[in-house]
DNA sequence: TTATAGTATAGTTAGTTGATAGACAATAGA
DNA sequence: TCTATTGTCTATCAACTAACTATACTATAA
């Protein structure tokens, strides 16, 4: 699995919308400075994440985007693979979008990836962004000016 | 960790002197037939693999290429590494290649991509072109029709 | 001397990443 | 209704990477 500033970003966008989700609104332009993301490319992936269910938006003035569902109810795997696509170290034993090989069958590395596959799964989707509000907010105890 | 067609042909290329390893010089000629690997791009990866003093070579006629040292003392890892770089899912928690993000200090996903680099490292690390080799050597007992 | 086999480096093609630009659509409030 | 504000949509682009492909060169055994 490789994340790129895409993916990151669109983490870092859910978890903002998720510390944010009781307030309501939040407008991309805030998110934009907060997360240190460019405002047009934020803006391709605020559409891509409403696309997939995990947004809703207003328009006009007194506009914005808020979570579509509870910070719980959203695993950071979920987001990764939507960002990302799959997160297998190699295709061929990629679960969302596998790809022949010839070897396949008796590959001696193929045991190998998918140990890696399936631990890296357990990870992120084991990690909802609930959970990485509550680390956020336990940080921001100690250090209160967290601004993520 | 991402690994591209470069990385995998490396590996192959390095499990079949791992197998030869006893009888001596292997034809890149040879190779590529085996393990179906463009010839020109397979060259290409073979001088990488010496630069790094994994393989030795030999020109002329009855020329060919072969280990540099014994398979057990070859980690996969160490193979991916140089044809892939970092093994991080991300390059903040990199260790090989690390880079800043301003977010670091207290950023609530290092946690996980931490802990899927350790284990990523762990298992190949963990394993050697010997431990390969022996996979192999078992299948073609079942099947001694394995080729790679 | 010549065929053989590895060495070295420079292209090439297609696709991806990380943006930027600009026109458009909805809406709250004057 | 007009206007400023905010999100929507599509196009474009430069830089980079992956995976080859091409070509000239060097060493060596017979």
């Amino acid at each position: 699995m490789k994340i790129t500033f895409k993916g990151d970003y669109a983490l870092k966008i859910l978890l903002d919308l998720s510390l944010n989700y009781e307030k309501g609104l939040v407008q991309i332009k805030e998110i934009s400075k907060r997360q240190d993301i460019p405002v047009k490319y934020l803006e391709q992936i605020i559409l891509i994440l409403k696309g997939a269910g995990y947004v809703r938006s207003k328009r006009g003035p007194v506009g914005g985007v808020y979570l579509a569902k509870p910070p719980e109810k959203i695993k950071v795997g979920e987001i990764i693979r939507l960002m990302e696509g799959s997160t297998s170290p190699i295709s061929c034993v990629s679960r969302t979008a596998p790809s022949k090989c010839s070897f396949f069958r008796r590959c001696p590395f193929v045991g190998l990836w998918t140990e890696i596959r399936d631990f890296t799964n357990k990870i992120i989707d084991g990690t909802t962004f609930a959970d990485i509000s509550e680390k956020v907010e336990n940080m921001s105890v100690k250090s209160p000016d967290y601004s993520i």
